[in-house]
DNA sequence: TACTTTGTTTAGTATTTACTAAACATTCTA
DNA sequence: TAGAATGTTTAGTAAATACTAAACAAAGTA
């Protein structure tokens, strides 16, 4: 059992892109975070090809991903044409980034479908006879008031000025009571 | 635009569906969660089929998907061999289901990983070079510190006597500082 | 025991998704 | 302006996934 460095990485970057594909995205989007994350150096598109395994095409396509969620900081040098990346280390940073663009995404595309039917029960009384639309009512609202709950939940942690281990930490003393 | 009940319910049924898809579950599940959030009796196997427009396959492995997450409850009469279900109406009764079964599944195995190859390294000192060893460490040990703090979070949860607004309220109190 | 009713499992299929390879676009350099 | 270096887009492919159809299992009923 004599591990090697390269071992490991390999290891690692593995780890990663399972769990990015347990979150529902590209391992490949894993694979390049993870390369990232363990390099002490800022690494171009043609480095990450090399180190990933990817192609170019792969590699541009997530790393672009990457950088919208927040997870890796896109930069040049000057005289220099090509793109660096570097891993973003403030995970907590990430995660606004990530919540703060949830409003333009399907998801928030799919709620509305739910608040539009809530709405269309409300507004036409003749939908359907009273008992029925007494129990579509109350459901529809039920799940309409949990999404809001949630909604400003997400809200609340966007607008924090800075959230860290601190907050976590609160937050844990103000669940347990 | 005269809206009728059944389209109204076909369009939330496609609202969850895309939802169930959007966090990575089948659309099937989404579309089984509507028909039942929006019955007022429990349903059989063969009437979900008849109004989810699935197969008795396809219904029977998602609604049991369903119920390993808490978001259905499974239950049969004396004297009738049919299982029938309903919908959850607790949903944060749900999101501690889903919590407490995390342990099992394939993310904490990746998970697991992470830690082993911060193990891996601090177990062996001549891995590599003096100064890309503090690196690593200092990155595997700050990944891994979020992964518990998360961690830490989800148990703190699964822990409570109750879920609900109240705890939301709670929590959006001590965020706003 | 045979037949019916109900639910599960399996084998195959259609769809979706993430990737590769290569064409293309752009910008820098000689 | 031609050629080189870099990044993006596209067309096609391989793999994963969720579904269907049908075989199977189990358990009740005649």
């Amino acid at each position: 059992m004599e591990p090697n460095i390269s071992e490991l990485r390999k290891d690692f970057t593995k780890g990663l892109s399972q769990i990015s594909h347990f979150w529902g995205f590209p391992k490949g989007m894993g694979a390049l975070f993870a390369v990232l994350y363990l390099s002490p150096t800022p690494l171009s598109l043609d480095e990450l090809v090399l180190q990933s395994g990817l192609t170019k095409g792969a590699v541009s396509t997530n790393v672009r991903a990457l950088a919208r969620m927040g997870l890796v900081q896109p930069f040049t040098r000057l005289g220099d044409r090509r793109d660096y990346y570097t891993a973003e280390t403030d995970f907590f940073k990430a995660i606004r980034t990530i919540l703060k663009e949830r409003q333009n995404n399907d998801f928030d595309h799919a709620l509305a479908t739910v608040r539009e039917t809530l709405q269309l029960v409300e507004t036409n009384p003749g939908l359907t006879n009273g008992q029925e639309r007494e129990f579509l009512l109350e459901r529809l609202r039920a799940l309409q008031s949990f999404f809001d709950a949630l909604d400003s939940l997400a809200d609340a942690i966007v607008r924090l000025d800075s959230l860290g281990m601190g907050t976590i930490r609160k937050l844990l003393a103000s669940l347990k009571h």
